[in-house]
RNA sequence: GGGGCGGUGGCGGAACGGUAGACGCCGGGGACUUAAAAUCCUCUGUCCGCAAGGACGUGCGGGUUCGAAUCCCGCCCGCCCCACCA
């Protein structure tokens, strides 16, 4: 009997000795492939979590599976370690940020060795250090040489009792108070600094070069918030340009007001004298609203009419300007056209504040409803409806009609026979793509606003009841038939638009941006939601940014050579969270670097986000040459370490960052390329997401919920070698899931199987073992050796496992059969170790090294399959009759089809499920099946 | 509202358009043991049947096909992201 599987005693031994033998040390090697495997750094919060080992474990098994492979694998760590957690446990705990980071770094690092993970220590990189943030710095430089950081006044949140901007994850829950005291915070402007990532916006669109999933591809796009549209030139009344942006320049007939964000600047220039005090309170509740209300969905729309009217440049007609909440200053040009048919805002705003709707694209189904109230017409409409052939359907006081949009002339023919069956003191409307009234001496549209009043009165005059109602549509929006009539957003043939009216749907924004564009009221113009990455903070814990402020001189950057520009160790953090460096001194007083005169330096430091947007960078030469002055032409890595490893080939990690990091660090690259530091375009070829690890009953985890998986407990218990294997068995990786704690004892249970297969003597058989025998069993060895080689390419962690343990049950069963102590059961004994040393090292070098053979299994090549060897010789071959399964039949692998048939044929259970049936057809699929049709 | 992902046994999940439910967990039965744990063997989608065998079965409704969990159309449900973006 071998010693039992102790995990907990070979893990160390081998874990110190790979660290020994730097057995991970990724050095440049010119005869190799290499492969530039990166999983997402941590932040030092102090402790690995599940999550944690979620995406790092697998990530780990498929960089020791490339290196197998033969590749020259780069798989480095580092920490994230600036932000705000750090100030509080500075605040809460009277301990120095740094010690925090640095103590929490330690303990993470001890952890993340327990992984037995190849991560290259000798590479790490940790943001905070100075050695580090210099090259963030010099990045900073290098934009603002670019033209590409720019400074520019910015609202913050901020807390009037703490008097220090708040992070938002600061800002506490819907009444949206200080974290700290409790306070509402309120809205400040500060001048901070810009990037221009919007300068690459087109190109942060595509992703043609990249193989990354769907849905972070989707995420970004949406991000992006691309726009096709035109700007559209209205003028006041006094003749102020009015410039509005629109994706529906087709629509510009319909508008029927204007609608400004009430921070837009001609507002206090526009409204009229006896609005102003109202316009003021808006203004204010606006800039409150905005933020308490962000998150309600179905919020009701307020506004107000400022007192000035607009002119449309297409029918010169005269609309009211409007202010509202729902228009914002941050996209467009902060101005709409309200066209309440054709958008679903402006209709809701129209029927809130009685403002009119004029419908100027037609439905492209064609149909149209009319309701004919009781008395309205003379006696035989119903009946004449009847013999057209028109639906109704009887309500009260009345009945409806559908006029079908299938045939072309209907409504013609409906208006007609309304026309003649109307009585004078009634009407009857239509309400389709046009609004049409039908009186007994005419029919009148509503196609301008002239006709829309006039149609009103008309209506009033004869209908008491209309006198409430301020528009046409607030009239028709009492009869709740007509609600899904009065307002579409589908593209369709122009109506009421003047010289443009029956332009096709697929050519009406191209047509009319051209005339607006001849006429010289419009351009094509397009949109993007993405703005300038704000990178200002106002913390302490961030790398400064290297700017100064001279009396005289201005903005000055501080001169490559002089970075870094150092963040003081010696900092007190104030109780409230304020920035510290607005209060050191020693930080704050320097002198111009042009003028040599007194200054003070920029306070605010960069956004952690910067720092992780050139990480993959820094790993190829952590804090490369620190000591030696910068220059505006450094390159802040080793370029020959840069020349061979980039770019990352593989990036693994969470999809919360599907936006922002990835996003920034796409920026980052590309400017990189502009400054001539490397020479492609995306910094990650290929992404991949896992997903997220639940708790037990399949909530979040957290500590509060008290359903907190904690690793360091795992490994002590199982080992680290059933941890990661079972974080590769238990979910798809992209999915996730919740923990099941019995699941893992399945896992460790077979890597103990593993153990007595390979160590626990066989009963050798006295007779030699047949052909058979072994070609089955070397059919198990290079089907694994396919499967498992496919299912780690394809991140597809769960069945790499499940392919081991099917290996393993085989095995098992071949080990009291005359194979055991072959050569074909070396081999296989020795492949299913190979197979496992990505996933489980430690287990995997144990068994290798016991067996005799050559330390270590992480340096051997990975085992090449036979085709031939895992080619079935006998298969299953399934007999369908009218595709139901009826027979199972072993036949050798090359049978011909003649003979499949003829064999499915003759097979007792099909001869009695086709007796005396005709048989139609039979398919044959090679290899797998017989189909007969009777 | 827009976008993305998903829906298969009691559970996690397998399945190039071709044997649905691999592998594992849970559960039943058995061996070993004074006993328990551990380990090993074995059964385990549902229904009918003593059995042989048969019927049903991948969220719902259609379609394509000799054959659909898989492809197409229309719905329902869940999760995630974005969201008054003109």
């Amino acid at each position: 009997m071998p010693d039992p599987y102790i995990p907990q005693q070979i893990e160390p031994k081998w874990q110190k000795r790979w660290e020994e033998d730097r057995l991970y040390r990724s050095v440049i090697d010119p005869n190799k492939p290499k492969h530039y495997a990166l999983t997402m750094l941590p932040y030092p919060s102090g402790d690995l979590h599940i999550g944690h080992w979620y995406a790092m474990a697998p990530s780990d098994v498929r960089a020791r599976y490339m290196r197998m492979r033969g590749y020259n694998v780069l798989f480095p760590m580092g920490f994230d370690a600036f932000g705000l957690p750090a100030e509080n446990a500075a605040i809460e705990r009277g301990i120095h940020p740094y010690q925090w980071t640095m103590a929490n770094i330690e303990k993470m690092r001890r952890q993340l060795k327990s992984m037995g993970a190849m991560f290259d220590w000798e590479r790490e990189a940790i943001t905070c250090l100075p050695g580090y943030y210099r090259w963030t710095q010099w990045f900073f430089r290098k934009m603002y040489d670019m033209g590409l950081a720019y400074r520019k006044r910015a609202p913050v949140d901020f807390c009037p009792k703490c008097n220090t901007t708040l992070a938002r994850e600061q800002v506490w829950g819907p009444d949206r108070v200080c974290e700290r005291c409790g306070t509402p915070v309120i809205k400040k402007e500060l001048e901070q600094w810009f990037w221009r990532i919007t300068a690459y916006t087109e190109e942060l669109l595509d992703f043609s070069r990249i193989d990354w999933p769907e849905r972070v591809v989707a995420m970004q796009i949406n991000w992006v918030g691309k726009s096709i549209g035109a700007n559209v030139t209205f003028r006041t009344e006094r003749g102020d340009p009015l410039v509005v942006f629109t994706t529906r320049p087709d629509t510009l007939w319909g508008t029927t007001f204007m609608v400004l964000a009430p921070e837009h600047p001609l507002v206090d220039e526009l409204t009229a004298p006896e609005y102003r005090e109202a316009v003021e309170e808006y203004k204010y509740f606006a800039a409150r609203q905005s933020e308490i209300d962000r998150l309600s969905t179905e919020k009701e729309k307020t506004g107000l009419f400022i007192g000035a009217y607009a002119i449309n440049p297409v029918n010169d007609e005269r609309i009211p300007i409007w202010i509202s909440d729902y228009v914002l200053m941050t996209y467009g040009t902060g101005a709409i056209m309200a066209v309440p048919a054709h958008d679903d805002r402006d209709f809701a705003f129209a029927l809130k504040f009685g403002l009119p709707v004029i419908p100027v694209i037609d439905r492209p189904d064609g149909a149209a409803r009319s309701f004919v109230r009781t008395g309205s017409v003379r006696e035989g409409f119903a009946e004449a409806l009847a013999e057209a052939g028109f639906p109704t359907e009887a309500r009260n006081d009345g009945f409806y009609v559908s006029i079908p949009g299938t045939q072309a002339d209907s409504l013609h023919h409906y208006i007609a026979l309304a026309r003649e069956y109307v009585r004078p003191e009634a009407w009857v409307e239509v309400v389709g793509g046009p609004w049409l009234f039908v009186f007994a001496d005419g029919v009148l549209s509503v196609d301008s606003l002239e006709n829309e009043r006039r149609i009103l009165e008309r209506c009033q005059q004869l209908d008491p009841t209309a006198r409430e109602c301020r528009t046409v549509a607030e009239m028709l929006w009492r009869i709740r038939s007509y609600r899904g009539f009065l307002f579409h957003a589908e593209y369709g043939p122009m109506i009421n638009s003047g010289p443009l009216t029956g332009t096709p749907g697929d050519v009406a924004v191209q047509k009319t941006t051209e005339w607006l564009a001849e006429r010289g009221v419009g351009e094509f113009t397009v949109n993007y939601k993405l703005r300038d990455w704000c990178i200002s903070r106002q913390r302490y814990w961030g790398a400064p940014i290297p700017i100064v402020y001279c009396d005289r001189c201005g903005i000055v950057p501080v001169p490559y050579e002089d970075l870094p520009v150092m963040l003081p160790t010696d900092a007190v953090i104030p109780p409230t969270g304020e920035n510290a460096l607005k209060y050191h001194e020693g930080f704050l007083h320097t002198t111009c670097p042009q003028c040599g005169g007194p200054a003070t330096r920029e306070t605010d430091t960069m956004d952690t986000f910067v720092c992780s947007s050139w990480y993959q960078y820094a790993y190829l030469s952590p804090y490369y040459k620190e000591g030696e002055p910068a220059h505006a032409d450094s390159i802040p890595f080793d370029p020959e370490e840069g020349k061979y490893w980039l770019p990352v080939d593989v990036y693994t990690g969470g999809i919360e960052h599907a936006t922002m990091h990835l996003i920034y660090t796409r920026f980052f690259t590309k400017v990189m390329r502009d400054m001539g530091l490397v020479d492609f375009d995306e910094p990650m070829t290929v992404l991949r997401n896992q997903g997220i690890i639940l708790g037990e009953d399949g909530e979040k985890m957290s500590k509060s919920r008290g359903n907190v998986v904690a690793p360091d407990d795992l490994v002590e218990r199982y080992g680290t070698d059933t941890v990661r294997a079972y974080l590769m068995f238990g979910w798809r990786w992209s999915q996730g899931g919740p923990w099941d704690s019995m699941g893992i004892e399945g896992v460790y249970r077979w890597l103990h199987r593993v153990w007595n297969l390979v160590l626990e003597p066989g009963s050798a058989g006295f007779q030699p073992a047949s052909p058979k025998e072994i070609a089955d069993l070397r059919r198990w060895t290079h089907r694994t050796i396919q499967r498992v080689t496919e299912d780690l390419e394809n991140f597809n962690f769960n069945t790499v496992v499940s392919g081991l343990m099917e290996f393993t049950n085989a095995l098992q069963k071949a080990k009291e059969t005359a194979v055991y102590g072959t050569e074909a059961w070396e081999e296989a004994i020795e492949t299913l170790l190979l197979l496992l040393a990505p996933c489980c090292p430690h287990i995997a070098e144990e068994l290798w090294v016991r067996t005799g053979r050559p330390y270590s299994i992480h340096q051997q090549p990975w085992p090449e399959y036979n085709p031939e060897l895992a080619a079935e010789e006998i298969i299953t071959l399934v007999v369908q009759i009218n595709g139901k399964v009826r027979a199972r039949l072993e036949v050798p692998a090359d049978i011909t089809e003649e003979a499949a048939k003829e064999a499915a044929l003759a097979d007792p259970a099909i001869q009695r499920h086709i007796a005396g049936k005709k048989v139609r057809k039979i398919v044959y699929v090679p290899g797998r099946l017989v189909s007969i049709v009777v």
